[in-house]
This record gives C-alpha cells, structure tokens and sequence, in this order.
DNA sequence: AGGTTTCTGGACTGATCGTTCTAATATGCG
DNA sequence: CGCATATTAGAACGATCAGTCCAGAAACCT
C-alpha cells in the first residue's frame, strides 16, 4: 500500500505498550484519555486518528499483550527438560513478574459481565494457554515424569487456576513467600 | 441515642445490599451514582446524607460483603466433618455460587494500586479466611486426614490461591466443570 | 516547486461524572 | 400546636469524561 502524507512521528507498537502499561496499572475505566496522552506522549488527535477509540485501543493493547505473555508462558512449556521442571519455571515467571498482576486476568475480572467481546479476547489467551498445558501434561504423563491419576483435562484445569490464583495473589502485593508455597504444593501434587 | 426529627424510609442494611450487588457486577469505577441510586431506589440525597460518598458506600459495601462471605466459607471450615470434607465443601461454595465471581476478589484485582486503603479491607478478608485453612489443615494434620508433606502454612497459601483461582474462573464464566476438576486435583492433593 | 495527503496540537463539544444545594416534607419533643 | 431536626426529591454545580474539529506543519508525488 502506497503511503502520501505526512509519517507518523512514533511507533505505533511503542505507542500499544506504553498504553498497556496504563491499562494494565489502572484498568480500563480508571484509565482516562488524558492518562493515555501521558503514558504514550501523543496528543489526542494521534490516538484517535490512529486508534478510533479508548476502547480499540484498549482491545488492540490486551491483544497484543495476551500474545506475548501466553507466547512467552508457552515458551516455557516447550522447553526441553521435564515437565515438572517447565511447569516450575511458568510458575517462577508469573512469580517473579511483578506487582502489577496479569494484564488478560486483571481484565477478565474487571470487564466480565459488561464487554463480551474483551471478556472473549482475553478468555482466548488463557484457554490457549490452558491448550498447551493440557499438551506439555499428557506428555509429560506419557514419560513417567508426572505420575498423578488425574486426567490431562483435570490437570490442566487445576494449573490453570493455581496460574490465575497466582496473579491474583501478585496484583494484591502479597509477598513473594506465599506465592512460592502455593507453586510448590502444586508441583507437589503431579 | 435519641433520634430526632424524620425517620428514614428505607432500611440502611438493605441498601448496602443492594449497592454491593452493583458493585460486584459492574466494579468500583464503572457504577455510577445513578447506578447506585437505581439500584437502591434511594435519591442521590438520600445516598449521600447516609453514606458521605460514593467510596464510603463501597468501602461499606466491601466491608459487609467480605465479612459475611469469609464468615461463611469459615464456618465451612468449622464443621464437624473430616478436614478434606471441609475443603470440599468450600470449593463447591465457590463453585455453585455464580458467575459475579467474588467482589473481594474483584476489588483486589481492580483497585491495588489505586487505593491502598480499599485493597487492604479486601486483602483482610482473604488474610482471615487463610488463617482459618490454616488453622483447619493443621487440624486435619494432626488427624492424619491429610498426609501431605508439606506444612500447614504452605498448604494454607496453596488453598488461598486455588480459592483465588476458582473465583477468577467464575468470574469469566468458565463451566462448572473446569473448576471442579481444578478442586479434584488440589483436594487429591492434599 | 506545487498540490495532495497525512499527521499533530490544542481548543472545543455535549454528556456524564461525583457531589452539593435548596425546598419541601415528615417526624419527635415540649 | 410549634419549634427543632432529619430525610427526601430533584435541580444545579464544576470537573472531567470520551470524542471531534480545525488550522498548521510536514512529508510524498508529479
């Protein structure tokens, strides 16, 4: 596509992020328009000509960020040690992470009931998550390296919300110790 | 306390009922004063005159629904069953009650970081409950109806997350059978 | 260079926000 | 009854909300 114009003096993605930030710390409703120009720098003509709306920036800032974080926790279960050992390590990251909790978990909570469509995009992330735990548990089954009765299906669904217990746990500041117990005890369970 | 002058119409306690359910579907930020007030029957006056503000409502809502939802889920704790019975029955309570998710939870998730001092009302719900699981699975220990390794506060930390987890589940609308095999799996493990 | 297109900054919009005010109403007490 | 006190309904408040508009600036294309 050819382009005639004046350029845009930023980058767009950058400009995704710095709003994911936003979003992230306060929410979607506490997060104002204002509060986005601060956080990317732009004035509100660029974010409106480039965006359309608080709320497809919003949708293009969970999109992007629920890629990347499953992407990354994903990564983590496609390693090539043992299962127990990936798991460990997905639980380590959520752990180490920060305070700010997960951006896709914070909206679930915040948005369900009122945005079907954003409920949806970020319910997509977590189920594709959930896919490949489901995946990385049934082999590591197949291995002997996870020797619980339960079901792959089961197993999932239970790291998955430990993973959403985590966060939650996370975005309250509770300290580091508590989360670390809970991890523990899950991998003690498989 | 003698009280003087035109009685109220309407029964204080109902009315915070009422605003807590706004606020546990739609969340601090996005309820509106005229939410409330449709919500409660009450005029915008007679919301202010009684509670000061919009924060003091929720602050009071808050307080009254995570006293007597704790309060409830620690009476199952208390029952004169088996530990893991006990458990159980707290993961069904979660399980069966709705999809609105826990306003505990939801206000963790919304607020931390924007008001320290609302986070901390919610975080002390959850702190209460974890002292009773902790209190319950060091019971259960003793039984040797739980035979796990693991300590009391460990375990405790682990329940708190997979009760936190549950509650993001429900909250997303996630079926009923993704969370009872989430709670299959931690009670199997314990 | 000149015309066209795009982007930017900031003023501006109507709507809605949380909150306050005013007046009228309803009660308890002397 | 009549004064003091409380509660009510709804209008009104300034502030802020998401979103628009316009005029100037900056680039590409011929």
């Amino acid at each position: 596509m050819l382009r005639v114009g004046r350029p845009k003096e930023f980058d767009v993605d950058e400009a995704v992020d710095a709003a994911t930030q936003a979003f992230r710390e306060r929410g979607y409703e506490a997060t104002s328009t204002q509060d986005l120009c601060d956080a990317t720098g732009l004035c509100r003509s660029s974010i409106y000509h480039t965006f359309g709306s608080k709320r497809e920036l919003f949708e293009r800032s969970l999109t992007r960020y629920t890629e990347r974080q499953t992407g990354e926790l994903i990564d983590l279960l496609h390693a090539d040690t043992p299962v127990p050992e990936r798991l460990r390590a997905l639980f380590d990251a959520i752990i180490t992470a920060g305070s700010d909790g997960c951006f896709t978990v914070n909206s679930v909570v915040e948005l369900a009931g009122r945005d079907d469509e954003l409920t949806a995009c970020a319910l997509r992330g977590m189920a594709s998550l959930r896919g490949e735990l489901r995946c990385a548990i049934e082999a590591g089954q197949a291995a002997g390296e996870i020797r619980t009765g339960s079901s792959p299906d089961e197993l999932a669904d239970f790291v998955q919300a430990t993973v959403a217990g985590l966060q939650v746990m996370a975005r309250g500041g509770l300290d580091g110790s508590a989360m670390r117990h809970a991890a523990n005890v899950a991998l003690a369970a498989m």
